[in-house]
DNA sequence: CTGAAAGCGCTTACAG
DNA sequence: CTGAAAGCGCTTACAG
């Protein structure tokens, strides 16, 4: 097992003093530029890293950033992650992924290691159970940026990137009042969500303003299955004429189309289609289904300017909401 | 900003040495049941736990492995990631999680970071353009161990960890003899991949041995997009009766089913459809899409065993190839 | 411009 | 059974 190269060993082989040498790697003013060129020009051939760890003990901090999710298998999440990589490197930060697989007991694991870790800040999505704010709060006291996006708590004094819900919602009630639709069965998740609330709401909010009389059918589901039955079950009833669809989400969509394609129906011919979606399961289809789009990757830059903030010793917090954009598939 | 409670806070206030809380700490024989007690009551209080970068720096051991993927949003590398997650926390090692891009740079950085570090192993899954060996075999002379899984390097001297794509593809065209299809359109990835030359020369191979003449058409396609144009072209000359079609990859898969929705056409009605995925986008139509499943779960619990073995001293390499599962949909 | 020294929080051989 | 001491690899105030 062969040892990483230390400032010790360089500081040996040049005959100076290891402060000489730490202070010539960082480029302190105060050494001379003959004695940085050796020490760099050394450190460059023997490949010297300083060791994260003795740095991490003496400095308290560790240039990591945190990410935490519930599940990674989302497209939404990966364009979050892959969008806070890209900024991060440009500031000299890594970034660590952590899956939460949705247990607060992990979630919880997760945040205690990152405590101890001191991560330089923390971006997370919570657990659909997560109720405790302590966690976070005991953080905060480490003076351990905390910024929440997506899945955020309800709790009031914290920093919050979240996708526009409200908004979304009206994107896609909008798109169906100007196609004309007069019979729309719109498909929820889990009722006690705070999303499902602010979509159901603006979405029922802004049919009703709607001159035309609309024929509104809600129904909520919390499987890709129980959609695709309720679903089943609603289309097997026949269908009107101007009949849209609306599912608030990529799994509701996966299995709304599951029962659409089962009896046969094609859009737009027999019925319209539309989702909020991050855009991944609608170009799977033909014809593409019109979506509003949740974009991840904005969503990471808003949070990491946020960060940035808390980092540079803001102290206010935020809630930021990002408006979405209306992708027009052929399904509509 | 509150400082984290230390061995010496507890010493303090206990009034014994560091060195003895340390030994407490860890259950060590030499230390009295009694101040144990005491010890481990206090600890438990005010919740310390031990600075991992001090631990790092002493021992020279992190408990924590690291896993780099070119992508995240693959349902394979996701439920390989669960596999090994969960397998860890059993030994009481934890998971950090890498993405590469597809980048051999990024990937360098990664490693080097790795190295660093001092993970306890790294399980890697490298890049298209994953040339150089050399930041591997530095990892091995420090006794790093990696263990290669599915994209892995055509180096003889490592640990790999493989889908079997010869046993994959070898079902698929068993599926598609029983079935009784006479006309097989197969559609390949990119001809320079490994996987895709395993595949298709098993495919190949079991469709000639057969003793009903099988007319077998061929393509490559780099991408989805490339996929749907090209299958259209082809579904437009018009079905021979007997048609299948087999998708070597999800992302080929989605390109095909485009190109057949826009065609009208029904499986299994119209032609059969069969591939070799992991099973999240032939879960997402109706009927489901046949497919000889990739399984990244069991890839992961197989990866993490080989790992424990270098672990534990083991220097010998291995090459693993994990069998395929046939999962029948309704679209054959 | 350079170096000796202290200390980050831990572990462990050594001495008692 | 307990403690003092050295040391992991680094940074930085202090002294020269």
């Amino acid at each position: 097992m062969r040892q990483n190269p230390t400032l010790k060993k360089i500081a040996e082989k040049l005959n100076i003093s290891i402060s000489t040498v730490s202070r010539a790697l960082k480029d302190h003013p105060d050494v001379s530029p003959d004695t940085k060129k050796k020490v760099n020009e050394l450190a460059t051939l023997i490949e010297y890293d300083p060791n994260p760890y003795a740095v991490n003990l003496r400095t308290h901090s560790s240039k990591e950033f945190a990410v935490i999710v519930p599940s990674l298998s989302n497209y939404f999440y990966h364009s979050f992650i892959s969008s806070i990589e890209e900024e991060a490197r440009v500031y000299g930060y890594s970034v660590i992924i952590y899956r939460s697989s949705n247990d607060p007991a992990i979630e919880l694991e997760i945040l205690k290691s990152c405590r101890h870790k001191r991560v330089s800040g923390i971006f997370i999505a919570i657990t659909a159970q997560t109720k405790n704010m302590e966690p976070f709060l005991k953080l905060d006291v480490q003076g351990i940026p905390v910024v929440f996006f997506d899945k955020v708590p309800n709790y009031e004094s914290c920093n919050k990137i979240c996708v526009g819900d409200a908004h979304a919602a009206e994107l896609a009630a909008g798109e169906i009042l100007r196609k004309g639709k007069k019979h729309v069965l719109a498909i929820f998740g889990d009722q006690n969500m705070s999303i499902t609330k602010a979509r159901l709401e603006r979405f029922t909010a802004c049919l009703d303003s709607s001159n035309e009389k609309i024929l509104l059918n809600v129904i909520y589901a919390s499987s890709s299955e129980e959609t695709e039955a309720k679903v089943l079950k609603i289309l097997s009833a026949g269908i009107k004429k101007d009949f849209a669809v609306f599912c608030m989400s990529d799994e509701i969509l996966a299995g709304a189309m599951k029962a659409i394609q089962r009896m046969g129906l094609k859009a737009p011919e027999d019925l319209g289609i539309i989702a909020i979606s991050d855009g991944m399961i609608p170009q799977i289809f033909y014809p593409e289904i019109t979506y509003a789009e949740t974009s991840g990757f904005k969503l990471g830059k808003l949070a990491f300017g946020r960060m940035m903030k808390c980092i540079s010793g803001s102290s206010f917090v935020q809630t930021i909401i990002d408006e979405s954009v209306l992708v027009s598939g052929g399904s509509l």
